[in-house]
RNA sequence: GGGCGGAUAGCUCAGCCGGGAGAGCGCUGCCCUUACAAGGCAGAGGUCACAGGUUCGAUCCCUGUUCCGCCUACCA
């Protein structure tokens, strides 16, 4: 590969790490040299990953950020770990986003998409997508992301149009998609039916009114309560409970509707709570999902009263045509009072549905939709889930899954807008000419085409233009809207304009609706490896490994992916699916633009570079937790990663450019001094830590464990130690430290790779070039092995030895600091241990005590104690730090005081354990052994203290 | 209404199979010790929300309570 340039000696590496131009340059290195690309045949094991698409208009926020880490830190971990790993990026066309985009674009210029027709605005919006969208696949660049970029798809694409279409005809023939006239979520801002989930629910303040419905013939009548009472000008029923006491002698009776003198019936209907407002309700069919289906129970009319612009219609009477929602329940209200029919008004708080991608309140109405039925879909995928044939990480989201998907309800695919793949469906002009009504742009002027400035007007009925001469093409130019009656046959194909298969003729309109974008994105898993074609992509890479996504899409997309995977490829589209957290801003809010609490991935990246960034997100993504990302947070990771930076820069400075570890057997290096072992023993445990949690997709712990390792181990102990043998005169110690130091550093490069790719890569190639761990191709960290946990690098011996040697050190350093000696004073110290063995291993290592504690040791077994010093009592040695000139003994004595009471307070803890006869006869006996031996060391411990307290006071005295 | 999750150090959070409470940041003290002051060494700080229960033993398991999130639902 072509070498970047790396700084080639030791004086050119700066202090401090400065990402943004190691970013750039490896980041165009690797893709440029494809080492991101996966093979459609290999003969190494498949890893797949498609991504979450994301909305085409949309830019980076935390959850993308969040989301592609995480994806990033697997891919590039399988890959390295042998895997053929693909990741698969690419974008959804977002429906209704991105037509609103374009929509305010042309508002800008004082025109709308009416008045430019259907061509042209999607011309536009083409237009938009190619300057204008993907900004967030530059960004996902910027955050390291190792996707397969020539594989890229867009669900708009040829090919998935092409799987769209297949499926749609299929789910139709099949006869689970239809097309009906039902109750749907209408945004009166977006001019569009929404699906179920597309509604957000908030509970808003408001009020219940409770009205007087009077018998018809004047006698009492029912009173009805209701949140909404200016759709009681739609009311084709008062319904009660049937068995509601109160009421069965109403059932029957007629009542006249207040305000328009309408008759209308008492009913009963099972669906009525008893116990809410006056147990009796208004029925509203046309306006209320529940009311809708009380009316078809009841063969009810549906009287629309308001329309797909939330205005009243002239349904409502001429007093309220016209008028706003909101306005009209003013209006109502009023009008219902001024009778004496508005009985009481009171606070209700209730949930109202807005639009998800424009916050307008939804009105349901009644139209003809485009349906998919859902529940014989929903089965198997319900099926594959409880089989375990695909797992959900963590496994409590599977309730939710199961709740969902046993109380699906059919899914509502047609969208009003012309951005998005058309329904395939065509109605025949030449049977059904009346039954078909049309607006357009040629209704004007039906002699001619009217002048595009000219919005659509009133529906037509295309028999009827071209009975006024128009031609059929020049109907469909200007179409802008179709209502086909429900009883016109919908014919549905592959095909564009199939024939009419009852009169042979070509004259067939297309439904103008086009399709909800997650019926797209449902088929993301296998059409964007080449479906319905079988290719070799297909092949190796369907079902897909892994599916990393955010919660809130778990039934928009998780589950539809499901039930069309399983549907149309047989097999479920991924084996795991690992549901993360959402990224909440430092109070724990959702990032939101209204609340400004957006933090900009971005602007982090730029700030602390994109490795601090990911390893951030991957240390905060435990499991079933939100991620609250604070800045500070970042922050201690970048210093993270400029720590790593000095220690490799102190490593390269102390190894000779061409060391080289390449014939180093795997045994050698490590068998020389204790810390070689033990960091070896110790880099081995770590492999195999983040490995299982890997695996497991415990990113945090895998964050963690490789924080921990290289900080606390590597830097504070390792180089440390080694200073000693690198700046001293064994020449065969000082290069076989060089040795491991490098190879530890070389190791854990690699494993750390996956979550800061571009540092590790910078200082990977800055390695002695023999020191670098083989890549199979490229020269590069990314494609060379991932570390295998070693067990035959465990040494135990070793770790215990090293823990006691850095318990010695420890002892005195905390002696020193207690006392208040300067770091830069070397003082006297005497080790006194009974344990020869202790003893020996302490003296063996005398050298690495009295550099990393800065003494004088004395070390030996029971060695009397300085006369003036001060004490650490450790299990198995104390440590004594010789006061005489150095500090003021009653320091000393202050101190000791305060251990002694701590030892008191543990002591008594653990002693009350034993009190009770149960505890030891109960407990397993290692438990017990385990508690008598510590208890035996804190009451030894207790004494001494104890001992060294009240020699010190004597000796205080004396002096004074 | 149903469901899910949370409550652990000043803050943000780890804590797998019940058996000696952890990290990061912040704070305090001492240090520019030839990789790093974005640093080193050391330290203080916790009735593990509350009340019961199971157990020899509960931060962990069970029940209930309080508070806080979120998801879901046609009680007008």
């Amino acid at each position: 590969m072509t070498q970047p340039q790396a700084p080639d000696t030791l004086s050119q590496i700066p202090k401090s790490y400065s990402p943004q131009a190691a970013e750039d340059r490896w980041y165009e290195t690797w893709s440029g040299e494809g080492f991101f690309a996966a093979r459609d045949a290999s003969d190494r094991p498949a890893f797949s990953i498609v991504i979450p698409p994301p909305n085409v208009t949309g830019s980076l926020h935390m959850g993308h950020a969040l989301n592609a880490t995480l994806q990033d830190v697997l891919v590039r971990w399988k890959r390295m770990a042998g895997f053929n790993a693909l990741w698969l990026p690419g974008t959804d066309h977002a429906g209704i986003a991105t037509q609103n985009v374009v929509e305010k674009q042309l508002a800008g210029e004082g025109t709308d998409r009416h008045r430019i027709g259907r061509a042209e605005f999607t011309t536009r919006v083409w237009k938009w997508k190619e300057t204008s969208g993907g900004r967030i696949i530059r960004q996902l660049k910027r955050l390291g992301a190792s996707c397969d970029w020539p594989r890229e798809r867009f669900t708009m694409d040829e090919g998935l149009s092409r799987a769209v279409r297949e499926v749609f005809v299929r789910l139709f023939e099949e006869g689970l998609v239809y097309r009906g006239s039902y109750i749907v979520n209408w945004c009166p801002r977006c001019h569009t039916a929404l699906s179920d989930l597309e509604v957000e629910h908030e509970e808003r303040k408001g009020k219940i009114y409770f009205v007087r419905y009077p018998a018809a013939d004047g006698g009492p009548g029912v009173e009805v309560a209701t949140t909404r009472p200016e759709t009681m000008l739609g009311d084709a029923a008062v319904a009660v409970h049937p068995d509601d006491d109160r009421y069965k002698g109403k059932i029957g009776l007629v009542v006249s509707l207040p305000l328009t003198g309408r008759k209308i019936p008492v009913i009963a209907d099972p669906a009525v709570s008893p116990e809410f407002g006056t147990g009796a309700v208004k029925v509203t069919p046309a306006h209320d999902p529940a009311d809708f289906e009380i009316g078809r129970r009841h063969d009810l009319p549906e009287i629309t009263v308001i329309g797909d612009d939330g205005r009243m219609t002239a349904e409502a009477g001429e007093a309220f045509a016209g008028l706003d929602r909101a306005e009209c329940r003013e209006k109502v209200a009023a009008a219902l009072s001024a009778e004496g029919l508005l009985a009481a008004v009171q606070d209700h708080i209730h949930s109202v549905g807005h639009c998800y991608r424009c916050k307008t309140v939804v009105e349901p109405l009644v139209k003809d939709q485009w349906f998919v039925r859902v529940a014989p879909l929903a089965e198997p995928a319900i099926e594959a889930v409880e089989s375990g044939r695909i797992r959900i990480v963590p496994r409590n989201w599977e309730k939710t899954y199961f709740e969902w998907m046993r109380n699906i309800r059919d899914w509502c695919i047609s969208r009003q807008i012309w951005w998005g793949h058309r329904i395939p469906a065509w109605y025949c002009g030449d049977c059904h000419g009346g039954k078909i009504r049309l607006k357009g742009r040629w209704v004007e002027e039906p002699s001619g085409m009217a002048p595009a400035t000219q919005p659509p007007s009133h529906p037509a009925a295309y028999a009827q233009l071209r009975a006024q001469g128009l031609s059929h093409e020049r109907i469909l130019a200007g179409m802008d809207t179709l209502i086909a009656d429900r009883d016109v046959p919908a014919i549905v194909s592959r095909e564009d304009n199939p024939a009419c298969p009852s009169c042979g003729g070509k004259n067939v309109i297309q439904d103008p609706d086009v399709l909800d974008t997650w019926f797209s994105s449902a088929l993301w898993p296998f059409s964007t490896l080449g479906w319905p074609d079988k290719t070799p992509a297909l092949e190796t890479f369907y079902p897909t490994s892994i599916l990393v996504t955010g919660f809130d899409i778990l039934f928009f997309w998780v589950a539809r992916m499901i039930m069309m995977g399983l549907k149309f490829m047989g097999d479920v589209p991924f084996r795991d699916v690992y549901i993360h957290a959402l990224v909440r801003d430092a109070e724990g809010r959702k990032m939101s633009k209204s609340k400004g609490n957006v933090i900009d991935p971005l602007d982090i990246v730029d700030k602390h570079g994109a490795d601090a960034f990911r390893f951030t997100l991957a240390a905060m993504a435990a499991q079933g937790r939100d991620v609250k990302l604070s800045e500070e947070r970042i922050e201690g990771y970048r210093n993270f990663a400029n720590k790593i930076w000095n220690a490799s820069r102190f490593v390269l400075m102390n190894v000779p450019p061409d060391l080289s570890t390449r014939n180093v057997s795997r045994e050698t290096p490590w068998a020389g001094a204790l810390a070689d072992r033990w960091i070896a023993s110790r880099l081995s445990a770590v492999a195999a830590e983040v490995n299982q949690a890997l695996t497991d997709y415990r990113f945090n712990e895998a964050a963690a464990a490789l924080y921990q390792f290289i900080w606390h181990e590597y830097c504070d102990w390792y180089i440390e130690l080694a200073k000693i043998s690198l700046f001293g005169e064994d020449a065969a110690a000082k290069q076989r430290t060089q040795t491991v130091l490098v190879m530890v550093l070389e190791t854990t490069l690699r494993l750390l790779h996956p979550f800061m790719p571009f540092l590790t890569e910078e200082i990977w190639q800055a390695l002695p070039p023999d020191c670098r761990t083989q890549a199979p191709r490229g020269g590069t960290i990314m494609l060379a092995p991932f570390p295998a946990p070693d067990g035959s690098l465990n040494d135990r011996p070793a770790e215990a030895a090293m823990s006691k040697l850095m318990e010695a050190i420890g002892a005195l350093r905390m002696l020193r600091s207690e006392m208040s000696v300067p770091p830069s004073l070397e003082v006297a110290a005497v080790f006194s241990t009974r344990n020869k063995g202790v003893a020996a291993l302490l003296d063996e290592h005398a050298g690495e005590i009295a550099r990393l504690a800065r003494c004088r040791p004395e070390i030996g077994v029971g060695l009397a104690r300085p006369s003036k010093s001060a004490v650490q009592i450790l299990p198995e040695m104390e440590v004594y730090l010789p006061l005489e000139g150095v500090v003021r003994i009653e320091d000393e004595i202050a101190r000791l005081e305060k251990e002694i009471e701590k030892a008191d307070k543990e002591v008594f803890g653990l002693a009350k354990k034993f009190e009770n006869p149960d505890f030891v006869s109960k407990a397993p006996p290692e438990v017990v052994e385990n508690g008598r031996a510590r208890l035996a060391e804190l009451a030894e411990k207790r004494r001494k203290i104890g001992e060294q307290a009240a020699r010190l006071s004597e000796i205080g005295r004396e002096s004074s």
